[in-house]
DNA sequence: GGAAAACATTTTAGGCTTAAAGCAATTTGG
DNA sequence: CCAAATTGCTTTAAGCCTAAAATGTTTTCC
């Protein structure tokens, strides 16, 4: 049998599997994220990222502010300023300034946003379930188990590197 | 006990669970992503879109075709042409028009192109394992099988629909 | 109280991305 | 052979996205 230090030479640095797992992930994200942003727009004429914001904004009654809608969706704030013109323009948000903090900016869906987004909610949860259709409520409940483990992972990765 | 029927009425559409999954996944797929992006820029000044056109013509020494390059990347076909101007433009890609088929546009990675893609692609790698280094073995196995039948599920759901 | 730090957001410059339309070259099927 | 369909790529218009700098506001802390 091999010892460490052998087997160590043998294989200085084998990180070949985890590649793949990369890249295994990233085609199944983009996979479905591509099918998802394609039956949006030709259903609802509308973007994932408007659709996106609407999600986190349906979960938050009483509002959100932009920083808030930044982190969760984990994109810029440059991003979300101009996601959110957008969305106020077309009358699906609603913007105030806070009344206790002149910096701050709260984002509502308007009744009309509300409305649509509950529309195309509903049916984007098919899609869902019809993109893991093949998987056995097993393999969902071993997926989210591994895939918790592996946001984890990376983000005590990600802790290291800024610290 | 409670028939299906009674059961289905119930819950008329139960699919919260597939999309706390997607959730999940799109969570971590960002999440790496960003990461790798960021180090990549900081490192290398290089942005990952063009690191992974790269890496697709590393696979090929014999060069491909923009097509090609577009399927493989899971883009489409105006983002290649602008990526690939680009590459050009820099010195790390070489483009010649097929002597058979004067549509077909075939390029390479230049020797800086190459040279520089495997400087980059070394370190790439060990930080792939590092924000997945709390997977075991056995972990990583059954995430590359599970995410195997989810993209194959995916895949059958987006076909049935293109039908 | 007031300077300095922190914070929320916007702006800027540049690049990425898509869908759809357009152009040229090749293949197909009468 | 040749018109029609297909194929490979580019262009266009619009929107998405980031990092970094700028702006205005609030908090901290001496």
């Amino acid at each position: 049998m091999l010892d460490s230090e052998t087997k160590a030479v043998e294989t200085p640095e084998d990180h070949a599997e985890e590649l793949r797992l990369w890249l295994r992930l990233l085609t199944c994200t983009t996979l479905i994220e591509g099918e998802v942003r394609g039956r949006l727009r030709q259903r609802f004429d509308v973007t994932l990222p408007r659709f996106d914001l609407m999600a986190q904004l349906d979960k938050a009654p009483d509002g959100m502010t932009l920083s808030d809608v930044s982190k969760r969706m984990m994109v810029s704030n440059g991003n979300v300023t101009g996601l959110v013109e957008r969305l106020v323009e077309s009358g699906h948000l609603d913007r105030r300034t806070s009344e206790t903090d002149r910096r701050v900016q709260v984002i509502r869906l308007t009744k009309l946003g509300r409305a649509e987004f509950r529309r195309m909610a509903l049916e984007h949860e098919t899609w869902i379930a019809d993109l893991f259709a093949d998987l056995t409520p097993k393999d969902v409940r071993e997926l989210m188990r591994l895939l918790a483990k592996t946001k984890a992972s990376a983000q005590k990765s990600a802790a290291r590197r800024r610290s």
